[in-house]
DNA sequence: CGGGCTGTGTAGATTGATCTACGTAGTCAG
DNA sequence: CTGACTACGTAGATCAATCTACACAGCCCG
């Protein structure tokens, strides 16, 4: 094996080991027709030469093996785990990963999946991306389309999706039980497409929280921010001065949460005045705060992995469905419950960050 | 334009213009040869069919306006910048840009730059990859190459780094000359790819680390652990009992940096004990802690536009070099001066928090 | 008026794989 | 012994682009 690609073609393989070109392909796309002792020699010279396969070549006519992943926002940090997981359901195919990633926010931004029809793959998963219905289906038309965190359930393709209707109801609930009856949610703006589009999670999130608080008949209210933690702290620091009663807030994500946290704290308060529950669980974000943020947690590792088993599923064998994952609360440091007295509260969250 | 790719092929646009193939590929990458006229007439159809080339096809002659870039661990929290600056140089040209990334840790491996060969990119970006110089350079024979965090000067490929010597300088002086003369030096386990290969940023690290100790006339103290935070903070748990006075700590990267805080913390300790500079200033790792990390701040997103600007360049006008970012210290509050008092560190440090 | 440009467009080869259709040899049943 | 069937292998078309070589028209100049 001298090295990776360089210029060996199928055509050096078959000359070295004395077959035809197809016999090769054959051998390598393991179809029927071929002798061991064949097989054999071919792999031999594959071997000795360092051949690998163009995938270019490959797409022209067949499968180009790869499958791609869309990555609207590189920043989320949940992505990794999806892609562990996708890279997981990978081993042992002949199947490659690509990603393609969309620079652009806040806008509909179809680049990155074009990018990926462009490159021929056979399969592609979008995360949480923000495009329209329609062009999904028409992309679903041509190749396996697995869309994850939207909870649209099409006839065109599959979904992977949390439960986040029973995530914001775990969330209302984990501050309703501690005696909250103020109970705001923080999300993003109506103008952004996370909000247009009536599938994303955090429309779905904002639905629940409007169902529940009916059941517990508690009052709506809601706070608007842009998708930054600088945007959710400044929507924060409007809000907060007018708050004198401890209040509980479920954020439609950490971020947001965590900008909420950030301006109780330029205000000099914490989980006295505003208790915190965000959503997603991202490493690091979350558990590593001062306070450590409570938040619902989600299986992103399965996801990737389930996401891109459906994906690598064509032709025949291949029917669409809509797969919501449990979660659950990650009970951590950032609520406090109205009840208790306030003093108490604040000293031990200081002697719990000494210790 | 209906949508992209499909089947539309460039014989569907030729006939729709009523002209050749060759003429419709002309004007697709505005080659010589076209009349104003023709050219109109080829763009309205293109844009009528919503025609898209397939990068496939392209590849099996041309390029495939394709650049790649190797991610060998997704977890690395400075990756998006990187990309961030990556795809700002990609606006306007031809180009598209994907990514491969390798699930495994910890060992060589070569595999996601091998994907990007078999798509045939025309150029490559490798990021802090743990592949041989050999490797690098066998594929450097063949394409455009930018490694960046690699320090070797090559003959054939450019190579972006921060200034690591700097970085270390920089980090033990700042210790130093807070009064700290006991300066311990925390790295990866030496039988790591990171550390048995020459040209990485923490075998320079080391390097700088020694000679800069050396210098200031002071011993050198290795502590290694493995590349996560776990790894480091059970480092930690055996390392610190042991300390009575205050130290410094000069921390290969942030996780480790993370992981040495995390273990003072289990043993009831801060900043008093043990003053903690870290690397890379990675987005929430640092900034969010408790308490704050000081760290060296590199400039991420101008190394991934610089990357990717020269990974455009191909043929005659491509020099290979090799460039040092600088890099500066971002003073937080994880370092504290051993000849203060340390009730009145611990107790401004709690202060700084609750406010 | 013919030879040499220049500007515009086309025909056809080319790229490296897959895939269909078919040929050949060997085996086995009737 | 022959016809059918199976196992193995090959020739050649095919995929959708690019690129080379060339044709043709119009124009200028000697």
């Amino acid at each position: 094996m001298t090295r990776a690609g360089g210029s060996i073609t199928i055509e050096d393989v078959a000359r070295a080991a004395g077959v035809s070109r197809a016999a090769v392909s054959k051998v390598i796309r393991d179809a029927y027709g071929v002798s061991p002792a064949m097989k054999a020699r071919v792999q031999a010279a594959i071997d000795q030469l360092g051949y690998r396969p163009r995938i270019s070549a490959r797409a022209m006519r067949g499968a180009s093996y790869t499958l791609g992943v869309e990555i609207p926002n590189i920043h989320n940090y949940f992505f990794p785990k999806i892609i562990d997981g996708a890279i997981e359901a990978l081993t042992d195919t002949p199947y490659q990963l690509i990603l393609a990633p969309t620079g652009a926010e806040d806008v509909e931004s179809p680049e990155a999946i074009d990018a990926l029809v462009d490159h021929q793959v056979d399969g592609i998963i979008s995360i949480g991306s923000r495009v329209s219905l329609d062009y999904l289906e028409d992309v679903a038309d041509r190749l396996p389309l697995v869309t994850i965190g939207r909870h649209y359930r099409s006839e065109g393709f599959d979904t992977v999706a949390s439960d986040d209707r029973l995530g914001a109801r775990l969330a209302i609930r984990h501050l309703y039980e501690l005696g909250h009856r103020r109970i705001v949610h923080a999300t993003l703006s109506a103008s952004l497409p996370a909000m247009t589009m009536p599938d994303t999670p955090h429309r779905i999130r904002l639905e629940a929280y409007r169902a529940e608080m009916a059941r517990l008949g508690l009052s709506e209210e809601v706070i608007e921010s842009d998708p930054t933690e600088e945007a959710a702290q400044a929507a924060g620091l409007r809000w907060l001065p007018g708050i004198a009663e401890p209040v509980g807030v479920f954020a439609a994500h950490d971020e947001l949460a965590l900008g909420l946290l950030g301006a109780a704290a330029e205000l000099g308060r914490g989980p006295d005045l505003v208790s915190v529950v965000g959503y997603d669980d991202q490493e690091f974000i979350a558990a590593e705060q001062d306070p450590p943020l409570t938040t619902i947690g989600l299986p992103h590792y399965e996801m990737g992995r389930w996401a891109m088993e459906e994906s690598m599923k064509s032709g025949a064998n291949r029917s669409t469905d809509t797969y919501l994952m449990p979660c659950s609360v990650v009970p951590r440091a950032s609520v406090g419950s109205p009840s208790v007295d306030i003093n108490d509260r604040r000293r031990s969250t200081l002697l719990h960050q000494a210790a």
